[in-house]
DNA sequence: TTGAAAGCGCTAACAA
DNA sequence: TTGTTAGCGCTTTCAA
């Protein structure tokens, strides 16, 4: 069928042995040789078989990574970061649609341990952790990433949720706004409570009560933003000023805003944790909390990598990044 | 060290064989050994080595997809429907970044080859095809997904680029707009060129003469749209309508509108090729062709997995998916 | 219905 | 510096 290592031996008259060492970049191995043996390989247009190397080597060179969904900008522009550091080392990454459910996940996670991953970076889909044990047991070097779990201790990179939004919402403090709305995240995971966490430290380190009633709680999504939005606004005394807690929902926030003509520049103003490249074109937030996304998946490649390579030190080891406040203007 | 196939032979005492067929599912197997079998693998906790199966087999269950751009919301939407389709019959599939650059393209695809990949779904990243006729060669089934290239024929999922802007531009001519800007994509790319086919038949059947002033090509980014709407709003007599050729550009031309208080409902009018789950939120295109994103992805894994089955029928064979016009309101 | 054994393509220990 | 050879974990042919 395909070329071997065995033809290309045969074909320049050496072993099979020198023919990988050649391939693999072994020193001891003459010049003469090395030449003769690419030339074969270039004349039966060769390539090396990964798997059987693989099975060999026990490396297959390959990393998992799970997302709850895979047309998400902000979980694929961490994607391109992990994807950019992993490739400089020789890694691709199988990328895995977990369908924001659990059963799914698990399903993807026995799926990646069965092609003999060298690790997994997971977005967790909920905050569950008791089906990423079989990691632990199958020794497969695990990095969660944007949220922490239940039940389960691992390497994790995550950002400084609760400070982006504290200094968020104490920005707007600042310039003058006591009355902050808030649009959550399913309060379930852990970037949605760090994101209220930090709204109430702002709230209370300058002493403004928590009006409960302008407070709501969804779900990351743009139908949830939509609805929240609809639901404030709707209120006999609806803030004039609203913290939303991602990209996605704070899109369907605008739209319910724009679409019942909120002016969003004097009547209502908003602003946001993410900014993503399409947030600042259409300038309706004045201020947003920038996640270093890219920045976020080359860290998780790297403390990866570090792990595959057998550096156990901190085990587990949590990298916190600094957000950045982004005002318009 | 992990536990194997002949450790769960030896635990329930029957051969290799025995478990290996109970694990694929060979009928001609007794029950009673089937239950004693599974028995072990539960309580060794036995997981399969896909390496070695697929050494043994000759695939890897594993697709490649290569596109120009990871963190591109219209790219990983195909991926989604990619990835859907896919893992219903047991596949995965590595994403790989090309980076737009045919360098990047073609070590991606070497990696690829290497990994042993069962087949390849490229959205190509310029309009060169020789670097893909080493798939042919190493009979790995490959579909050209968006975008059609040069001295590469294969198996191909595209939209009807040309009747998606000619019907776009046909309604707007009918809407009463005669004098109608356009701005398009890298005219090398097959989708740039055909949707701007699309503009000139539009204008042609209706008679009206081409002003070449305020035609212009970019990239299909979100600078390079900006750019061109600015160069078309700075023009002495600058257009009142103008039809944007993607997402992104179109995001880049609102956004230079915005920044300089254009009018969006008025003032200059604007249409555009794609349809993203936020382009109706901020509401200023009164009309979109909209593309079957999901859908493109799912027929580019179904045609693939039929070539990767064996079936050869109406090689090459390319399928062009029709737009959906969308109209604001 | 089950078992014995060969071998997929590669690497690496050992020998020369 | 190079060759011989065992074997990674699985599937599958052939025989029983």
């Amino acid at each position: 069928m395909s070329v071997t290592i065995k033809d290309v031996a045969k074909h320049c008259k050496v072993s099979s042995a020198t023919v990988s060492r050649v391939l693999n970049n072994d020193p001891r191995i003459s010049e003469k040789t090395r030449i003769k043996v690419m030339k074969s390989v270039k004349e039966l247009n060769y390539r090396i078989n990964g798997v059987a190397r693989s099975l060999k080597t026990n490396r297959t060179n390959t990393v998992g990574f799970i997302c709850p969904e895979i047309s998400n900008i902000f979980f694929m522009s961490i994607a391109k970061g992990v994807e950019d550091e992993l490739k400089k080392s020789g890694y691709s990454v199988i990328i895995c649609n977990s369908n924001e459910n659990k059963e799914d996940e698990k399903e993807r996670i026995k799926l990646l341990c069965e092609k003999c991953v060298d690790g997994i970076i997971i977005i967790p889909s909920t905050n569950e952790g008791k089906h990423f044990k079989c990691l632990n047991d199958a020794n497969i070097p695990t990095v969660l990433v944007d949220r922490l779990v239940e039940d389960f201790q691992s390497d994790a990179v995550l950002v400084d949720n609760i400070n982006g939004s504290y200094s968020a919402v104490e920005y707007l403090i600042n310039k003058g706004f006591k009355r902050i709305g808030f649009i959550g995240g399913n309060i379930m995971l852990t970037s949605a409570r760090e994101r209220y966490e930090g709204y109430l430290r702002a709230l209370k380190d300058y002493c403004i009560p928590l009006d409960e009633s302008i407070v709501k709680f969804g779900d990351f999504h743009v139908e949830s933003g939509y609805a929240i939005m609809k639901d404030l606004m709707q209120q006999d005394n609806p803030p004039h000023f609203v913290f939303i807690s991602n990209y996605y929902m704070h899109a369907g926030a605008t739209k319910y805003l724009i679409e019942n003509k909120y002016n969003l520049k004097s009547n209502v103003l908003v602003a946001s944790f993410d900014d993503m490249e399409l947030s600042s074109i259409f300038g309706f937030s004045i201020l947003r909390v920038r996640q270093p996304m890219t920045e976020i998946g080359i860290k998780a490649a790297q403390l990866l990598l570090n792990r595959i390579d057998g550096n156990n030190a901190n085990y587990p080891q949590i990298i916190r990044l600094k957000t950045e406040l982004i005002t318009e203007r």
